[in-house]
DNA sequence: GATCTCGTATAGACAATCGATAGGAGGGCC
DNA sequence: GGCCCTCCTATCGATTGTCTATACGAGATC
């Protein structure tokens, strides 16, 4: 039954939504709905992995949240990248690119 | 304590070890030297992943062991790719690059 | 026959995602 | 005012897959 979409997820979910907010302060919905966007909705990150991730980075310090009223003027939690977030989103893209190009080594054995 | 997390991505050792199985039958740690030299290190697949993964591909019919000795004249369970594995790799593959495109365009846009 | 290596196996801890569910609060409509 | 829809955040439980650590049998070497 259960078709797995896109488990493969795992793990980088933080470095996107670290990527996501090092080019503007967003809500959290605002995060999900732009990855979606961007990635032609291969990933659409659901609020149940979404929200627990935005805590940890935050209790990380790698981002910092502020309330304040959204475009349509809704309570939301704005989150902005620190500069431990930046640094920190550096090395998660260095890592991903080095395993990435390790698994297409792979991939590519003839 | 700065530990650099050297855990794979999640979802891909299945992916490699059938990438692995579809090139030559191997036994379990052989899968496991060979994705270490072919990536340089950077997959060092503990025991404590790779059975329990052998197992779980086996349960689902995409590779079948046999017992068989060893190069070095041990009791091993060599691995082979079914049809099914087959097509089960391709279908990982392709799901592969999709993400990998994905994410690509996430970490590239300005 | 002690010890090393090879090869397989499993138990327990742990982290991250998902599915489901919840609720407050603004906006539009009648 | 009363209703419903959407927006936005939140959390719980289950599941999955990885890790660390430990274990054991058996051939190799001496």
């Amino acid at each position: 039954m259960g078709e797995h979409k896109t488990e493969i997820l795992r793990g980088t979910l933080d470095m996107l939504i670290l990527k996501a907010l090092s080019l503007n302060p967003m809500h959290g919905l605002g995060i999900s709905r732009r990855l979606d966007q961007i990635t032609g909705g291969v990933f659409q990150v659901k609020p149940g992995s979404l929200f627990p991730a935005l805590h940890r980075l935050e209790q990380e310090g790698w981002i910092e949240g502020e309330w304040s009223g959204s475009e349509s003027n809704r309570r939301a939690r704005y989150y902005r990248l620190t500069a431990a977030g930046r640094e920190r989103l550096g090395e998660e893209q260095e890592s991903w690119s080095h395993v990435v190009l390790a698994i297409t080594r792979v991939l590519e054995t003839t």
